[in-house]
This record gives C-alpha cells, sequence and structure tokens, in this order.
DNA sequence: ATGAAAGCGCTAACAA
DNA sequence: TTGTTAGCGCTTTCAT
C-alpha cells in the first residue's frame, strides 16, 4: 500500500484513472472491479487492492459518464400527480425498496396534476439521467409514448399497449356495497373525483351496475365531485348533505373525500353513521384520525410499489412481464351502520 | 430545408451531429445554438436553420453527456424525510417554480426518516445526476458535510457553517401561548415530536420559557411525544387525555399530531374545545378536515420552498446569500376556547 | 460567424 | 488475468 499522494487528499475530483494508478493497475480493471464485474475476471487479490485504493482516495464513480457510456443509468423516475397523496407514500417505498435491491435508485417527480413542470423535467431526465419512468396516476406526456421513448409502466391507469399494474378496484367497490347492503342502504350516494381516471372510472361503473341490480337506477342518486383539496372536499360534502332526503350511505372515491364529507355532516351536526353511512377507498393514515374512523379498502401498497417496478425493470431487460392487478380487502370501522328507517 | 432521410425517423438515436449534418452545419454552432450562447456569436439564419433541423429530427439533447462534458446537470435534489407529509407539498412545488424559472429541474428523494435509502440515492447522484441538495427536515449524511462535496441547503434544521431556511417557530409558538392564555388557559400541555429536529427543539424551549413567566413549572406540565403516523397520534392524545385533569389546553408540533389528539377525543366523548383546547402548526390540508377544524400556525410554504432553492442557487453560482427565517401567522379555528372553569 | 479538434470519466471490445 | 484502445454525445477553446 503506497503512501497516499498529498494531492489526492485535496478536493480535486478522484478519477478511475488516480485509483488505477494508486492501486498500480489499468483503469479497466478499476472498472471491472468497481462495478462488480471482476469475479472471474480479475484475482482476488488485484480486486482487493483496487478496492483498498479506491477507498483511500475516496473515489466515487461519476454517474454522468457512466450513463453516457454504458447507456443506462440505473435509475427510474417515479411520476406522481401529488406527491402530498397520503395513498402514495407506501407504494413509493415499495417500489423503492424494489429498485434498491436491483441496484437501481428512483426520483421522485411531481408534475402537479399535469398544471406543473412534471413534463419538463420527464423530458430532461429520459436522456440520460434516468433509464424509464412509472407513472403513478398520471398521464405520461404524448412524447413518451412515441416508438423510441424510454419504457414506462403505469399505475392505477391504463393506456393501450402498455404495461400496467392496478389495483382491483372493482371487486373493492363490490365489498363496500356488500357491506352497505348488508346494512340495509339502497339508495347510495357517490363521491367521486373530480381528476378523471381509469381507476375512478371504474369504480363508478361497478357502483351504478350494483345499483340497478338493487332496482335504484343510479341516474336518482346524489352523486357530487371534488378535487383533492380540503375546501373543495367539504363543499362537495356540502353539497351531498344538502339532499340526505334521496340517501342514506355514500361511497366516495378516496379517503380524503370521504373526510370532507365527516367535515361537512359534523358542521352540519348529522350523526356519522346513525343518518347517513359514509365510505372511503385506500386505508390512508387520516381515516383513522377522523371522526368516526372510515370505513374503507385497503390494499398492500408496498406491493403495488414493488410490482410496478418489477414491471419496469422487466421491460428495462428487455423482458416482458404480465401486467398486474392486486387484491383489495374491505376496513369496517365505525363510519357504516344500519340505514336510518 | 432538405427533405428529412428516413433514417433519422427511425428509433435510432439523434445526436447534435445528426442535427449538424441535417442543417449543414458544424456541430459546435448547434451547441451554441441550442444552449442559448448563439446570440452575437451564430447569425440568426443560422440559427433557425439549426433550430429547425433539430425539430425535425426530434432531436433531445444528451443529459448525460451534457453534464459529463459541462459540468453541471442543471438539475437539484431535494431530500424529505417523508414525501407524503402535508406540509411539503406547496414548499415543493415553491422550489419547483423557482428551479424552473433558473431552468434547474427538481428530483425528489424520500429517505423515509433516514430509515430508507435516501443515502445511497443521494451518493449515487451527487456525481453527474444532480448538482446540489435541499434537505428538508432532513439531515445530510455526513459524506455531504465534508470540503469537496456538492452545495447543499437546509430548510427546517440546522448546523453550524451551512446555509438553511427556516420557519420563525418561535414566533408561531408565542402566538399560539397568547392565544391561549387571553383565553385563559395557563395549564398547556405539549405533543411533542418523537422525530428530533431543531424546528421542534426551538418551539418546546419557547414553550417552556413562556410557561414560567405565566408562573407554571414546565416540567409540572403533561407532555408525550409520537411518530408521524395515525396509530401512535391516537396513542399519543390516548396518554395526554389520561391525565386531563392536568391540563386545559395542548399544542401540538404539527396538525396531524393535534388530530390525533382529537381522534382520542372523540372516542372518549372529550368535547374540544369545551373540555380542551387544541392547538396544531403548519396549517395543512386535514386541519380543516377534522372536527373541530384546527387552530394553528400557517405560514406561506412556496415561499419557503423558493427561498430554498434560491439560496442554494446562490450556492452554486459561487455567490453567498443571507439565510432565511420566514414569518408565521396565527389561524384561529374551533379547536380553541375559553379555558374550564 | 463558423469549424476543427480535444476531451469530460467511464465501459467494453479486443489484444496480449 | 490484465492492459490497450476506442469511443459514448456533448461543450469549449482556438483557429480561420
Amino acid at each position: 500500500m503506497r503512501p497516499i499522494p498529498s494531492s489526492a487528499r485535496s478536493s480535486r475530483k478522484v478519477t478511475s484513472v488516480d485509483v488505477a494508478r494508486h492501486a498500480g493497475v489499468s483503469q479497466s480493471t478499476v472498472s471491472l472491479v468497481l462495478s462488480g464485474k471482476a469475479p472471474g475476471r480479475v484475482s482476488a487479490a488485484t480486486a482487493d487492492a483496487v478496492r483498498d485504493a479506491a477507498r483511500e482516495l475516496g473515489y466515487r464513480p461519476n454517474a454522468a459518464a457512466r450513463a453516457l457510456r454504458s447507456g443506462s443509468a440505473q435509475a427510474v423516475g417515479l411520476v406522481v400527480s401529488d406527491v402530498t397523496h397520503p395513498f402514495f407514500g407506501p407504494t413509493l417505498r415499495g417500489a423503492q425498496r424494489a429498485a434498491f435491491d436491483a441496484g437501481h435508485v428512483v426520483v421522485l417527480i411531481d408534475d402537479n396534476y399535469g398544471a406543473g413542470w412534471g413534463d419538463t423535467t420527464v423530458e430532461r431526465l429520459r436522456e440520460g439521467a434516468v433509464d424509464g419512468f412509472v407513472f403513478f396516476a398520471a398521464d405520461p406526456p404524448a412524447s413518451l409514448r412515441r416508438p423510441g421513448a424510454p419504457p414506462i409502466v403505469l399505475v392505477e391507469s391504463e393506456r393501450p399497449r402498455m404495461p400496467y399494474v392496478r389495483l382491483d378496484v372493482e371487486t373493492g367497490t363490490e365489498l363496500l356495497l356488500d357491506h352497505l347492503t348488508e346494512l340495509g342502504h339502497r339508495r347510495i350516494g357517490y363521491v367521486q373525483s373530480a381528476v378523471v381516471g381509469q381507476t375512478f372510472t371504474r369504480r363508478h361503473d361497478r357502483w351504478a351496475q350494483r345499483l340497478r341490480t338493487l332496482g335504484e337506477d343510479p341516474a336518482d342518486q346524489v352523486v357530487v365531485s371534488s378535487l383533492f383539496n380540503a375546501d373543495a372536499a367539504i363543499a362537495a360534502g356540502d353539497a351531498l348533505l344538502d339532499q340526505l332526503d334521496r340517501l342514506t350511505a355514500v361511497i366516495c372515491d378516496d379517503d380524503f373525500l370521504a373526510s370532507g364529507v365527516l367535515a361537512a355532516a359534523a358542521r352540519r351536526g348529522i350523526a356519522v353513521p346513525r343518518e347517513l353511512s359514509v365510505c372511503g377507498f385506500d386505508d390512508v393514515a387520516i381515516s383513522r384520525l377522523v371522526t368516526p374512523p372510515l370505513t374503507t379498502i385497503r390494499f398492500d401498497a408496498g406491493d403495488l410499489g414493488a410490482a410496478a417496478f418489477e414491471l419496469l425493470l422487466a421491460r428495462l431487460q428487455g423482458r416482458r412481464a404480465p401486467n398486474r392487478v392486486m387484491p383489495c380487502e374491505l376496513r369496517v370501522r365505525e363510519s357504516t351502520g344500519p340505514a336510518r328507517a
């Protein structure tokens, strides 16, 4: 082990050439060792010497150079419409764990419901910085839907010929409806997401279909819609409660929206579930913090995120993997009860 | 305008060489034009020709090559301990807007309260993919605190010799305490964040100091702490309410924590604010969704995020810019009222 | 006003 | 098992 030249300790950038010189080997050997391709090609002793030299010099590979040369950044982008949507945290963590296991890093891009800088960021990242994208309840920009674009996978949305992972929201909706009808509800309102999305359409369709089998006309039910912010959610709740005589229960596209109904009901002194049963969807943290705690649909968000990454990884490797539909289950809490007479 | 060679329309990667050839100019001219350094150096006609060629061929610059050559990726990383913390959305948007105005993109890194893959991601991004970082209520890894590390700025935390942007939480805490004392409260409990952080310490110190001026011993007050998840927040609320006879009001490090107190109170049938006044902090969306809506402290999160980016940009440009302390204001809602007798 | 040429730091054929 | 060499696509002197 040679002494460390003082220059190496300075702030000058340490390159693989420096490591090679310090270890007394060639640059390609350094590359082989540090990118884990050494076994069977480089002797153990040499490999150790290289690693030691790298550590001593504080060498860190330059990601840009590596990406440029190898054509892969070992990084993926996760695009979401709103990072703060609570639905999203556990899912992200699942994707991160899976990515990490595969030696990739994941960066997040918030596109603010399509109103933000998501597209620009995606454009700038797609060449060089990131190998592929997963779009989480967000729409891929047109430029990524053309041939030659990097691989992408969709979560909770679908497009022809694009790989996706989604929740079995049809079953989720059925579960909620089973639960409500067992409690005697037949006139069931709906609080819809004003943000359009396949997942919401599926739920709504299933709700409509089910009401028909109950002999109710979906068109006669109270339906309101709301964006995902507190004011809108409460206003939607108010609009719904204005017609309380026309329903005994309501299902909502999301726990956040359901919380808006709860807030509006509390302000009017309407008792939940005695006068109205309220269902959410997603089982996010807030669903246990509101009063009463929400009956909702839960699923394994970590699995969802991991599955999305697996699918993307398959594409990156030129493999083909089947789309996934993840299961949901019912979580009964105190926001639902027998239909009022 | 020459016809587009069919090969250019194929999925083969289009490089600046292709653009140069197509426009009949040299590669350096293309570079000059497309990176906005043309004025005064390239004739307008040539510049237009280059831009046309680029558009026709669907050229997109390779970020890795650019970063490698120029040493700058025009990208910054925003590291947060929990992307889904609602506090965080508007702040991020502010940072994004400022970054975008300066021609930078921002990628998010979730480090899951230090338990995740944040450090690895930061390590991998720092060379090549990203020029600098802002750490949002997250601790920078040791490797970034050494000379030669990329510039970083801290939000809502501080370290010696590191630029920061923070909220004036001292004033925020005072405002809350003013409000409560005017309502006749003197025994004021505290729900602390179990996640340590300078910002929380400051608030707690101010609370303790203020109680002393009221002639109360802070050590005699009910203090509980909680992580930022629903179960913990409700459990903390329960622990607090077990000692309801020892307080008439409580201030919480965060709206989420305050919501936990509300949820616990609702389960026990304790009326807020009649039997207990509850204050939050941050004025996130949830504060209006819970019952009753929370009295809390609000601030301009967009400004906070923008200020953080500005500071980072200054560092990237070798400028020095002053740290910032952003103002807070009181938001009175229905969770606070006169102290019970 | 434009072009030629060098080279950022790395990986991967290909040689030895 | 290891070294030599040739670029990846771009920006940037330096000539012209």
